[in-house]
DNA sequence: ACGGGCGCTCTTGTATGCAAGATCGTTGAC
DNA sequence: GTCAACGATCTTGCATACAAGAGCGCCCGT
């Protein structure tokens, strides 16, 4: 993935507009025009239009014919939808992790892990966020199948809002940890299955942790 | 996903040179030139080049800035990468879809599966592909997670020419058949982890006798 | 003869121009 | 007053034009 500094604009455009999408800068169903963003970006409608491209594969635009491009945010059933799949993807990564797993990666997991608990007793959130980033990020790469680590990471990316928010509630830092180490502990004991579920109960509460929130806050939808 | 009939040209470009890469019709590492494509289609450079924008997304071309676009086949090792994520993918959509599928989906996979025995018993390669589609697609849908189905879908097509390539091993259709059966079998008893398990080796049995088919033919070479 | 530097050419990336479909307001008929 | 059809306008989709980097070969120096 990685293939030299050079980038176009359309992928810098495509990568701005999916931050400001995901960053909730664009409501649901809004349109975006091309050119006001290649205003905005100072730039010809060209580019912009490759760069929709590329985001409607991604699912964060839907393209209609001769309509524009539209932002599509995903619902709240989607959402818990995706991380159900994540939480399956990354079990997936910790089951195939486990059998082949070195001490080398292991004690980077805990480093990992570590500077979560750094961040976490500063209350440090978005530091947090970044460790925690890391800790997953090598739980994929360790799955040894790169092609599943691509896709998790994928994922993973694309929840990354819903994911940052979860990290506000009171406590969650704090079990998130504990989770942490309960993966590793799994890992370093090669059982595949308890990584799994361990995983697999990490991510997985996420979502649950937001359907609680909807429920309280209701002000969404469902499709 | 269904959006009305009309296409962009450059979302038919996209699907054309999908279908050739997937057919095998470049090399891997072939470039694929904006103005012969463009001639070759009928059409100017822009339409071609937000296909390729689709495409280095879909990761079938891959996209070097300044450079062009590069098809990018993949070799042995991510192709038993990818059909191990569909095993895990499709195993999952079993066990979703074991505690809460109902009759009539159930008996539309055992259609669909009959639809597979007649194809088999005519020994009809292509109509068994058809059948076969047919069966898997309805078990993601069962799933009732709709994002996970479309993933499923995503990885199915991609996988499309290899699978195929499989079909033409003697004996393999009718085992096919009869681990469909096992699947639905295993989801009429509603048993999840059955039925994962089922679909898991039904799916993963197609990486292992590829792994076998390349022993034999060790033509490619493994990145 | 061999290697490095220079420039030519080809290709990509972006801008602009143009045609056709979509949207919306207006107008006319009932 | 309501609804439908029509047209003006705006936007997309595509074609073409232009600028700049990449590749390649040639030439020159050693």
């Amino acid at each position: 993935m990685v293939r030299g500094m050079e980038q176009k604009r359309s992928e810098t455009i495509a990568d701005a507009v999916e931050e400001m999408i995901l960053s909730g800068a664009f409501a649901d169903g809004a349109r975006l025009d091309e050119v006001t963003l290649a205003g905005r970006f100072g730039v010809s409608r060209t580019p912009v239009r490759e760069a929709m491209q590329r985001l409607s594969l991604s699912g964060l635009v839907e393209l209609r014919p001769r309509r524009g491009a539209f932002v599509r945010q995903p619902g709240p059933i989607e959402m818990l939808e995706m991380f159900e799949v994540m939480a399956e993807l990354e079990g997936v990564c910790a089951r195939l992790g486990a059998s082949r797993i070195e001490d080398g990666a292991l004690n980077a997991l805990e480093a990992a892990n570590a500077a979560c608990a750094i961040a976490a007793e500063a209350g440090d959130a978005d530091a947090y966020y970044r460790a925690n980033e890391g800790f997953h990020h090598r739980l994929y790469a360790e799955s040894g199948n790169r092609f599943l680590a691509g896709e998790a990471l994928r994922l993973h990316r694309r929840l990354q809002p819903y994911r940052r928010l979860q990290l506000r509630l009171r406590g969650r830092m704090a079990q998130s940890l504990a989770e942490h180490a309960a993966i590793v502990a799994a890992l370093r004991a090669g059982d595949g299955d308890r990584a799994a579920k361990a995983v697999y109960d990490h991510v997985a509460v996420q979502g649950e942790k937001f359907r609680r929130l909807m429920r309280t806050f209701p002000n969404d939808d469902a499709a």
